[in-house]
DNA sequence: GATCAGGCTCTAA
DNA sequence: ATTAGAGCCTGAT
């Protein structure tokens, strides 16, 4: 890991571009490496969504993988994929476990 | 410091 | 469009 920033340091990075992800909008994890200028930390994102607070603000579930499908598999009271669920609750067009990127994925065409 | 695993991604079938 | 393999980087043994 570089040395002039704390690790801790990239978490907020990372975590600071994904609260900016809109309602209704979705962005993949390399979409948001990029971003925060970590180009190829795709999987530190994962990691550091999946050690988030549960009272945290951030909109973890906006963010999906490179191929518009949900990496991850937990499952909520009702036996349904908890990200899936939440995307559908914004109005995301969720079939199966993939969305259509073309429509949903954040600053795509604009 | 070597080794393993992870909410990834790119490329080739 | 879906599946496999290789590459990449970090965090935890």
């Amino acid at each position: 890991m570089p040395q002039n920033a704390s690790s801790d340091e990239l978490a907020r990075q990372i975590l600071q571009v994904v609260a900016l992800i809109p309602y209704g909008k979705v962005a993949s994890y390399g979409q948001i490496a990029k971003m925060a200028g970590l180009p190829k930390h795709a999987r530190l994102v994962g990691y550091v969504l999946k050690h988030l607070d549960q009272a945290s603000e951030i909109p973890w579930h906006r963010v999906i993988n490179s191929q518009g499908k949900i990496s991850l598999s937990k499952l909520d009271g009702q036996g349904e994929n908890i990200q899936r669920t939440k995307l559908l609750a914004e109005g995301v067009m969720v079939i199966g476990d993939k969305i259509n990127l073309k429509q949903y994925q954040w600053m795509n065409g604009g």
